[in-house]
DNA sequence: TATTTTCCGTTGCAAAAGCAACACATTATG
DNA sequence: CATAATGTGTTGCTTTTGCAACGGAAAATA
C-alpha cells in the first residue's frame, strides 16, 4: 500500500546529479544548521547522529527530533511559527548533504533524475514525517514521566522488534527530549526497576512486562 | 511563496465530481469517524466544529487536533502507529464529506477534477498539518501548566492579530487539549488573572502583557 | 417551563515533579 | 597521562500538579 523509497539511490542520484547542492563534514557538538524563516533547505544525514534541539526564552532546551543515518531534516520538513532558536547540533562526527530550494514542489530546470525523484516522494517522505510527529505527541500528552518512559519504551522495543535495545539518548539527552526534568527521570527509572518493569545495564533497556 | 490553494473551489470540485464521496450529517457529540488502519479517508468539514479525540489504556482523554470549518481529516493525514482509539467527535451539529482512497498520491481512472487539484495540493496540505503538529508540540513541551496556557493564549492570539479572542475550546476541553488536570488549570487560570497576566470575560481572554 | 445534564469555579490533601547540590564515573582533550 | 568536561546516580526540600469532592451556574432536553 505505501509508497517505497529507496533512500540509498536517491541520495547516490542526488549527490551525482544537482549542482545547488553541498557536502559538509561536522565534528561533535557543532552546530549542523540553524533554522531559518522563508528558507527552504533540504538535509540528509549521510553518517553520523545529530538532535534537532530548541531552546526556549527561559533556558530549557528541548530536543525536538533525533537524527541517525540517512535521515531527511531541515526547513523543508518543519515550517517555522516559533520565536525560539531551532539548531541541528552533531551527536557525533556527521557528513550532511545540504540543499536550498526555491520551491520545494517545482522541479529545476534541468530537470535532473534527482528533483524527478524528490518531487515524486517527497509527499510520502512528508507523510512519514507527520507520522513521526504524532508518535511524539501521544508520548509528550502522557501524563506522568513513568508513562513517558514506558511508552518511549515500548516504541523502541517495537521499532527494534525486540524487549530488548539500546537508548539512542544520552540521560540527560532523553530528560529533554521527553520534556522532564533529568534528577524526576532517574529517580523514576529507578523506580521501574525496582518495581520490576524494566532492567538496565549500560546504555540498554529490557522490557519486563508484556 | 506558499503555494496558495483556494480551499471553497476545491470543495466544489469534490461535492461535484467524485463517484466514491460521500455527504453525512451529525448531531452534537455523534462520532463522526473512528480511524481505521490501512484505510486512507479523506474528510471534510463543511460546516461545525470537530474534535479528534484520543482515549488512552488509563480512561485519559486527550483532545489532539481542533476542527473547525474547512478543516481537512481522515487517516490520510494520520499514519495510524498508536493502539489507542481515535475518535472525530462531533462538538456542534457538523456536516462532513467522506472519500476513501485506495492510494491518496495517485489519481483515480476517471482523472476527474478534484482528484487532480487534491493531487497537486496534497503535499502542500499535508505540510500545513506538519506545521500544527509542530506548533503542539512547542506547547506540550512546556514544562509547567502556566507556561502551555500562556502560550497557547500567544498562540491565538497572533492568529487573531488581537491580544483579544474567544477560546475555540470550554475550558474541560482545553484541559484535555493541554495534557493537564482540569482543577489545577483553573487553578493556575485564577492565579493568571491575579497577577495580571489575563483578564477573562466569559468565554474571552484578554492578553495584558505584551 | 421544569428537570436533568454538563460545565465552572473552588478547595484540602496527596502524589509527583522540579530544583539544587553533591560525589563519583566516564569520556574528551591538552 | 593528567586534567578538564560531561554524564550518571542520588538525595532533601520546595513547588507544582493531580485527585476527589462539592456547590452553584449555565445549557440542554423533556
Amino acid at each position: 500500500m505505501n509508497t517505497k523509497f529507496d533512500i540509498e539511490n536517491f541520495i547516490t542520484d542526488f549527490a551525482n546529479s544537482c549542482q545547488k547542492k553541498q557536502k559538509k563534514v561536522f565534528s561533535k557538538n557543532e552546530v549542523v544548521t540553524t533554522y531559518i524563516k522563508n528558507r527552504n533547505q533540504l538535509c540528509i544525514l549521510l553518517d553520523g547522529n545529530a538532535d534537532l534541539v530548541r531552546y526556549d526564552l527561559n533556558g530549557n532546551r528541548t530536543i525536538v527530533e533525533h537524527f541517525s543515518k540517512n535521515a531527511l531534516f531541515g526547513e523543508v520538513f518543519y515550517t517555522i511559527t516559533t520565536n525560539n532558536e531551532l539548531l541541528v547540533e552533531a551527536k557525533s562526527n556527521c557528513t550532511v548533504l545540504f540543499y536550498i530550494y526555491d520551491d520545494i514542489f517545482h522541479k529545476c530546470r534541468n530537470n535532473c533524475k534527482f528533483h524527478q525523484t524528490l518531487s515524486e516522494n517527497l509527499p510520502q517522505l512528508i507523510l512519514n514525517k507527520v507520522t513521526d510527529l504524532n508518535m511524539r505527541i501521544e508520548l509528550l500528552t502522557k501524563r506522568s514521566t513513568r508513562d513517558k518512559l514506558l511508552g518511549y519504551f515500548s516504541l523502541l522495543s517495537t521499532r527494534k522488534l525486540s524487549t530488548s535495545f539500546e537508548l539512542p539518548f544520552s540521560l540527560t539527552d532523553l530528560a529533554d527530549y521527553l520534556s522532564v526534568d533529568r534528577s524526576a527521570m532517574m529517580r523514576e527509572l529507578k523506580l521501574l526497576k525496582e518495581d520490576g518493569f524494566i532492567e538496565k545495564i549500560g546504555n540498554r533497556i529490557i522490557l519486563l512486562y508484556k
